[in-house]
DNA sequence: ACAAAAAATGTAATCGATTACATTAATAAC
DNA sequence: GTTATTAATGTAATCGATTACATTTTTTGT
């Protein structure tokens, strides 16, 4: 394989000018760089990064770490990555923890190891350094942790929930069941506030059995949903995301409660798949393409120290479907 | 940040000793070699791999090029490669190559760059020279090019498309239309091939207005089925993936068709939504998982010319569930 | 046309781990 | 106890691109 060596006997200068004709183009004559042009293709030449990563200190590479790339959701949080740092010329590379922190930590060691430059985390699920504020440039999009200071780009999980309850009281609901996600994770706490604060506000009580959780799958929605059917009497269910909203909607519709007219069901995340289902559900959209340019575009700021980087909150919306209806007592 | 320098010092051996300490502990006598390590903990030290690559030549890195990150298809895939790599040493990266094939071309630059061993690609869609035998390790899964002589791991599309077709005939139908994905991919030919095949043994004529075209997104299922409904009178619907499949149940319930009782659909990969849909959908399994571990088993074969990579081809299955019923001519 | 400033290029050290080869220490063989 | 073997360790070259610094060439100003 040729080397800068090579190619500058080729064009018949130093590896000094080789090297600046394709880092810093500028700095070279016209006349030499289109030399060391046709000589770089002539010998087939690429540059072995490894030697320059060495050199310079630095990838050009960011680590994306999701939880679980099955999650349809990740996907267009990563289109938005990729879109600011090609810009950047920047290289993403996904790493799929499989909700291991171990896995995770393997990640982390590319940035030790200086494969990578940076981090961005679309999971909480990381190892104990990095919360205690290890010096790692790295950036937490949609999950945070409480009292850490890890830059983050999230929404406001309380109030996107609170509206979604708003809006199930609002057109006649008072039995409202609940399927959240892990509550250790802190956004399904600050859900799950907005949950009860909205009950509160319309004097209701949040009865615990009708509550129950999963862990974000459609299994785990369709066997919260048998669970809570069987202690609960509900007209409207509000779960953490959406594969958790069809999965229990194959389970209303095996126990014959037909959706939206006995029971009205609302999601979290607006996937593609939900408006492609019957009904199409009525859920709560994240923007996702956002979320994942500012979380890029934050990693660069930790990366060049340009400003404090900060967290940024982007605002939600809830999507009105055909999952819910109101509900009026007989 | 430490180096092998640092840590030979403080552990009062020489950098060779450090450095086969960490590598070839075997070589190191059980004395220095604790030693070592524990100079290694004390200052904390990182191996820069870029450097280390650079003298080795490799990177034991292997990267995953996706055409679509969004598509779940791909999820136990990627997790088959992963378990496989990580019994082997090999770290995996996701590239997601948004379906274009300059992106693509990045992470190739990737391996000519010495960043990364070897490919396994998920998608047909790459540059020219790979075509043309390029000397770069890559291996693909589920597609394929005709005629090119790089190793794949694959389903036999024919058989899988023959097979479902044969079983709707079986259960009377005889009007049976199909959404196929896009045609310049050679898995789709196939599939049209064995679907074609099946009417044929049934000595019926494929109609031209039966079939009908999409890009194995929810919504060109959706447009196709419009279309198709306008122009030919079908009880029974192929799609050449679940996606597309869910995308036509939708546009069927618009247009008052009820699956099953009107229309029959099968889908193609059983993705995790599939048993959550109402009906559920009758689809064609494909092994992803092993399909997986092959691909990166295939990949450590190149990388090590163990013995001549072959082509693999992986069983799939019919799963029946509620969307397709038999059909009887009133 | 000449000095001064700016641009282009070259020389050689450098990044940090690995490893061929050389040397020393430990063990085995007789 | 001496030599032959083997194990353990050290010395220094090496991987390939980058860049500080030095030198040469070109441009500018007068």
């Amino acid at each position: 394989m040729a080397n800068v060596k090579d190619v500058a006997k080729l064009a018949g200068v130093s590896t000094a000018t080789v090297s600046r004709a394709m880092t810093h183009p500028e700095k070279v004559s016209e006349k030499t760089r289109k030399k060391v042009q046709s000589a770089m293709l002539e010998c087939g030449f690429s540059p072995n990064v490894s030697a320059r990563n060495l050199r310079r200190c630095e990838s050009k590479t960011v680590i994306v770490i999701l939880p679980d790339i099955a999650n349809q959701f990740f996907a267009d949080i990563v289109r938005g990555i990729q879109i600011i740092a090609k810009k950047n010329d920047y290289k993403v590379l996904l790493g799929d923890s499989v909700h291991a922190v171990e896995q995770a930590n393997a990640y982390i060691d590319l940035v030790k190891t200086k494969q990578a430059d940076g981090i961005i985390s679309l999971t909480s699920e990381l190892p104990e350094e990095v919360k205690e504020g290890i010096n790692i440039p790295i950036v937490m999009a949609c999950e945070y942790f409480e009292n850490f200071p890890v830059p983050t780009v999230r929404i406001d999980n309380y109030t996107a929930s609170k509206n979604a309850i708003d809006y199930l009281l609002d057109i006649g609901h008072k039995r409202i069941a609940c399927i959240t996600g892990p509550m250790d994770n802190p956004i399904c706490v600050a859900r799950k506030n907005g949950y009860r604060q909205s009950l509160e506000n319309a004097s209701l009580e949040l009865d615990e059995l009708a509550i129950d959780s999963g862990d974000f799958s459609f299994h785990s929605g369709y066997s919260a949903f048998h669970r809570l059917y069987k202690q609960y009497k509900m007209t409207a269910l509000f779960c953490f995301n959406d594969m958790m909203a069809l999965g229990a909607m194959r389970a209303a519709f095996e126990v014959g409660l037909n959706v939206p007219e006995k029971l009205s069901i609302i999601g979290f995340d607006d996937l593609p798949f939900a408006q492609y289902t019957t009904p199409q559900l009525t859920t709560i959209q994240q923007p996702q393409l956002q979320i994942g340019k500012t979380a890029m575009q934050t990693l660069l700021h930790v990366l060049f120290d340009e400003k404090a980087a900060q967290d940024t909150i982007l605002p939600t919306q809830l999507l009105v479907r055909s999952s819910t209806a109101s509900y009026s007592e007989k």
